[in-house]
DNA sequence: TGAATGACAAATT
DNA sequence: TAATTTGCCATTC
């Protein structure tokens, strides 16, 4: 088996692991998933995931601490990870050094 | 088979 | 210091 295909596998894998009321950024997914560079991929995969999936994939937001996504499904994401106990500004921007995945 | 896409990140200006 | 540009890499057209 290609490890290309075990990559969104991998990624599922990771994002599942994360403790509810954290976060984690998509690179740190990208470098545990065995590609540092790779955090676009990372997005890439929970772009396409099924609606009907129980991935946390709003556990999961960019560098800067911010939603990445738009329109309905910022919204979403932030009322997902508040109802974690997650602090989320209204601009989607979260602290990182207190909600961040400590693995 | 090849070119284009993208839920990012780091480097540069 | 902030904003813009380039690089990355697996997936999709």
């Amino acid at each position: 088996m290609n490890e290309t295909l075990n990559f969104a596998a991998r990624v599922w894998q990771i994002i599942a692991a994360i403790p509810p009321g954290q976060v984690a950024t998509y690179g740190d997914v990208a470098r545990l998933a065995g590609s540092p560079r790779a955090a676009r991929q990372v997005g890439g995969v929970l772009r396409r995931l099924p609606p009907d999936s129980t991935l946390p994939w709003f556990r999961v937001i960019n560098r800067h601490g911010c939603i990445s996504l738009q329109g309905d499904d910022l919204l979403r994401q932030r009322d997902a990870l508040e109802a974690e106990g997650v602090v989320v500004s209204e601009t989607g921007e979260i602290d990182l050094s207190r909600f961040r995945w400590c693995y």
